[in-house]
DNA sequence: TTTT
DNA sequence: TTTT
């Protein structure tokens, strides 16, 4: 079992790429709030990388940006890659199962087991849409 | 909102340690298998970094040790540090609330609400019991 | 383990009541819409009833009412009582850890696990106050 | 959202019938016990009511029985129906997700995403099998 | 009306 | 017996 759940708001607009497939794939940083104050008394955020795959992560892309408030299921993942200088590095994201929007600004729910046709790019109004092939996924 | 909710085995004891005020914090990384298999047929897992604070990290250090399944519940957690050549990183780990262990070997839980006296240094049949001085947390 | 996170909009103001030492508790119901539509192709919802205890059952009655937009985390419990007729009744209900509030009208969380002093009868826009004694849980 | 995530131990083997169209339905009772005791220094248990539709109601019946524990995630769902004083009755039950064994028992995930053919009654040493159709779901 |  |  690896549940996630998440509430918090989009640090900047998501990006949406494509696989040459023509799957998207949408990227965004959320910002959680942490339930209490540090030592400070400021009370801190997490800023947690999220991927989003499919329909759902056009959806993303049409209707929430920068500041949106988000509800995220999902699983923690943990992956592994080469850097340009050959050394190992570690990524642990939040793969999305389902996206449920908060905010006036888009009230839908984005989920992985919608249907998946049209996967053809489409005009955003947030989302920065960038081709990209599937060998050289660039997060 | 942030949970996180896991089941897995650890890979090694954990690894146990004491703040100067005697506070424990046990971390281990925990197997966590995927739900299907990759293009090769194989079942991954994913390796997650755990922590655990107070009364429940000894228990874990008393109770769990490689290979024991466990549940937990807890929050996803991105800190920054800066290494030795002065560059920051990232750690993004997750921080128990409570560990259920699943397995005989030690059927009981270690929950953060529990009282949190006798904070000394016990025995310890699995975990390996390290001192360290808050300014120095080595992980 | 039992947690349980949903998300919804409260059905009417909550009740607040209180215990003879003076405990507070919250009780409301929650509509919790499906992700999918019936076969008359309509959304339902399932309405949910959740119990807050302690300084947040205050908050509820204080910050949210009908209408409000909440994150609760929580556990479920099945709970037995004899109804008049002295018959064995069932309820399960969301006992709620933490609410969390994600509309504009009162963007506060309220944690369980907050310092729990001034458990007094507060003056409240939306929750009812009523008391009750401990023998004569009316919910 | 509506999320729920349980560990408990099945009170009784799974009941598993069939709709007529030939899609199976497993249901059972888990007991989950509580993380903390009652004034009596009793850990009681919820008694909670479980629904598994598809394959993985087929392998609840073929590869967990009673006593077995078992991970569920799922959502928390309230029905309403006539009993035969023609009285609104409600129920509310966990609609399960997936269904992990955690016993020696029966070691496999059951997954409500899994491929859904050969929805025939087979042999089952633990799960009752029942036929029914579907205007008279008997739970 | 219950599991370990 | 219900919310947006």
């Amino acid at each position: 079992m690896n549940k996630i759940i998440l509430i918090g708001r989009l640090t900047k607009d998501p990006e949406l790429r494509f696989t040459p497939s023509g799957k998207g794939v949408a990227t965004f940083t959320l910002a959680v709030n942490r339930p209490f104050a540090n030592q400070q008394g400021e009370r801190e955020a997490d800023f947690i990388q999220i991927v989003v795959w499919g329909k759902p992560a056009e959806n993303c892309a049409n209707f929430i940006g920068k500041g949106s408030q988000v509800a995220i299921d999902g699983r923690l993942q943990v992956r592994t890659y080469d850097n340009k200088e050959g050394q190992k590095r570690w990524v642990t994201e939040v793969v999305a199962n389902s996206v449920e929007f908060l905010d006036s600004r888009g009230k839908r729910e984005s989920n992985r087991d919608n249907n998946e046709n049209n996967n053809n790019q489409e005009d955003s109004s947030f989302g920065t849409v960038i081709d990209f092939s599937e060998d050289d996924i660039p997060f």
